[in-house]
DNA sequence: GCCGTTTTCGGCCCGACTGTTTTCAGTCG
């Protein structure tokens, strides 16, 4: 975890001690100062090593947290914190994990019924405990166990790629229904993060009612968490699903305000504020003429608000594609005509990292290559795993074998619907040597190479070591993440893609919804050196290919053009690129 | 506890929703 989360994470622990006793105004600061140092470009551990005093220019830092914070980066924990943790053992962050649980009820609950874990909270709810406790009902006591046992089996975000098929089944709900108007999704799910909190959907309607009360029969809702006149939740597939309704007139600033990211959103308001305009999920309003810009949400003369291009266009603004806006410069470039012309979905045009049976996969040479024509591709690479480091229990394939193989796609190659690029996916040793003999690798069209074993720790010079190996055309996810198993190598990705834009070799995003490895930020920082992008898939069976999109769609978090991936070329393009 | 002034103390985001407490507190986004 990077050093600001986890000083910001002791700093809400503390905010929400202090709540739990019923201290007001106090955790709120505290909680303040935690987002502010949690969204900080700085390195809080830098700032506190020259002194409270840097830790203050942190907004709503001052005397008393710098302090604390610089006691926290030296010692991991602050002693008011530990007072307070003294005071009430709880695990904080555990209980306030339960959906409805927050710091109040966690107080109430450790004071009448001692309870200080999610164990505890099981059991007194289990027993009818919570019930007897004033404010708490049967209702409440039946929603904490069921919170319980969600927080426990989905330790809170969801994939992408399990998120975005019931998000798309909800949206097709919605589109079907007479009295919704514009439909689309909103929040992280827009913007293609690779893990969702929520699946939030935003529908325009003049009947909200009607909207409402037909997303709660919704076939696929499990379960109804809550059901209002402006906004319901539902339980489909073990995720919540968000429904938001709103006039038509205010779709496209709802749309563009829950779409965020919250941080994109803190700077477009503070540059509309610079153009005597307001912002919000209400509109964009002239407020030059206004005395109190902030006397209410709907103060001025609204000049944007139905659609959500008007809304950047109210603002001088081209329009900004979601997957950017993350605050990585997008407001800016857009202000400059700089924007990129993102690369699209079908811009992709072959897959250069996928399996047979001939290792793990489950589908022969030719079906692969008659499902690729099917999915429309030109071409593909097939890259069968080599035996090596990380390739246990026989999976991959020794250089005889693979001798093999390439005579076989020779043999089959004129008879195969789509160009058939011989390959390997190899594996990075830790000292960054290439687990396929030099020989081999050279008379292969595509070498990927990728690490598989000993993902721990700096992975820098193992990844540069294989991009300079004169055989390397694609370094295959470069990290070895798998999100919510492990986290990968340790990569500087400034020195990964000047090392891969010097020595022609491409850096892969592949798109399995476990990996997303690379991922946007690091895209972006590829890019931006002028190195190649290949979006692969690592398929093991056609319905695989259709990963593509997460791996388009990230590409485009990264700000990604067609001219910066490698497979938008076609398959000569793509043989001149190979080494 | 921090901020921003009204410059040394008063105010702190807010609207929707639920469940329980008949008038509101806690949670969430």
């Amino acid at each position: 975890m990077r050093p600001n989360a986890e000083i910001a994470d002791l700093l809400e622990e503390y905010a929400d001690l202090l709540e739990a006793q019923g201290v007001e105004y106090k955790h709120r600061t505290y909680r303040r100062a935690a987002e502010s140092i949690r969204d900080s470009p700085e390195d809080i551990a830098a700032l506190a090593a020259e002194g409270p005093e840097a830790v203050q220019q942190i907004q709503d830092v001052g005397e008393s947290i710098s302090k604390k914070v610089v006691e926290a980066v030296e010692t991991g924990v602050f002693e008011q914190l530990e007072e307070a943790r003294a005071e009430m053992p709880v695990e904080m962050a555990a209980l306030t994990g339960v959906e409805g649980v927050g710091p109040k009820t966690v107080g109430d609950l450790y004071h009448a019924l001692d309870v200080r874990d999610l164990d505890d909270l099981e059991n007194a709810a289990r027993e009818g405990e919570i019930r007897d406790v004033s404010g708490f009902g049967e209702k409440t006591e039946r929603n904490i166990l069921e919170g319980i046992e969600f927080a426990r089996q989905s330790q809170g975000r969801e994939l992408l790629g399990d998120a975005r098929p019931v998000g798309e089944a909800a949206l097709d709900f919605f589109e079907a229904i007479p009295e919704a108007g514009r439909c689309e999704l909103a929040g992280s799910l827009r913007r293609w993060k690779p893990t969702i909190g929520d699946i939030d959907v935003l529908v325009g309607s003049d009947d909200r009612q009607a909207v409402i009360d037909a997303f709660t029969d919704w076939e696929q809702a499990d379960e109804v968490i809550e059901a209002g006149t402006d906004k319901a939740a539902v339980r489909s597939e073990g995720q919540r699903v968000d429904l938001r309704v709103v006039v038509p007139d205010e779709f496209g600033s709802a749309l563009q305000y829950f779409t965020g990211s919250k941080q994109h959103n803190i700077r477009l308001r503070n540059y509309a504020i610079e153009r005597d305009l307001k912002i919000n999920e209400y509109g964009v309003f002239d407020v030059s003429q206004v005395e109190d810009p902030n006397s209410g949400q709907r103060v001025g003369q609204r000049v944007a608000g139905r659609t959500e291009d008007g809304m950047y266009d109210a603002l001088e603004l081209p329009f900004i594609e979601p997957e950017m806006r993350e605050d990585r410069g997008e407001i800016d470039a857009a202000a400059d005509g700089d924007l990129p012309d993102l690369i699209a979905e079908g811009e992709v045009r072959g897959d250069l990292h996928l399996h047979t049976e001939w290792s793990d996969g489950e589908y022969t040479i030719e079906q692969m290559a008659e499902a690729a024509v099917e999915f429309g591709h030109d071409y593909i690479c097939v890259s069968d795993h080599a035996t090596g480091p990380g390739m246990v229990g026989g999976v991959g394939l020794d250089d005889e074998e693979l001798r093999e193989q390439l005579a076989e796609i020779r043999d089959l190659e004129s008879d195969l619907p789509v160009t058939v690029f011989a390959g390997v996916e190899a594996n990075i040793a830790k000292d960054g040597s290439i687990s396929v003999g030099d020989d081999l690798l050279a008379d292969l069209d595509c070498v990927v190479a990728s690490p598989h074993s000993g993902l721990e720790g700096d992975g820098t010079d193992r990844i540069v070591a294989a991009i300079e190996h004169p055989s390397v055309d694609i370094i295959g996810h470069p990290s070895g993440r798998m999100i919510h198993r492990r986290p990968g190598v340790e990569l500087d990705i400034d020195v990964v893609a000047r090392a891969a834009a010097e020595n022609d070799t491409a850096l892969e995003i592949n798109s399995n919804p476990h990996r997303l490895d690379l991922w946007g930020s690091a895209v972006k920082q590829v890019v931006e050196c002028g190195a190649t992008i290949a979006i692969d898939t690592d398929a093991h069976s056609p319905p695989e290919y259709e990963y593509v999109r997460y791996g388009v769609h990230t590409a485009r978090r990264g700000w990604a053009q067609a001219d910066d991936v490698l497979n938008t070329r076609d398959a000569e393009g793509v043989r001149d690129f190979l080494h």
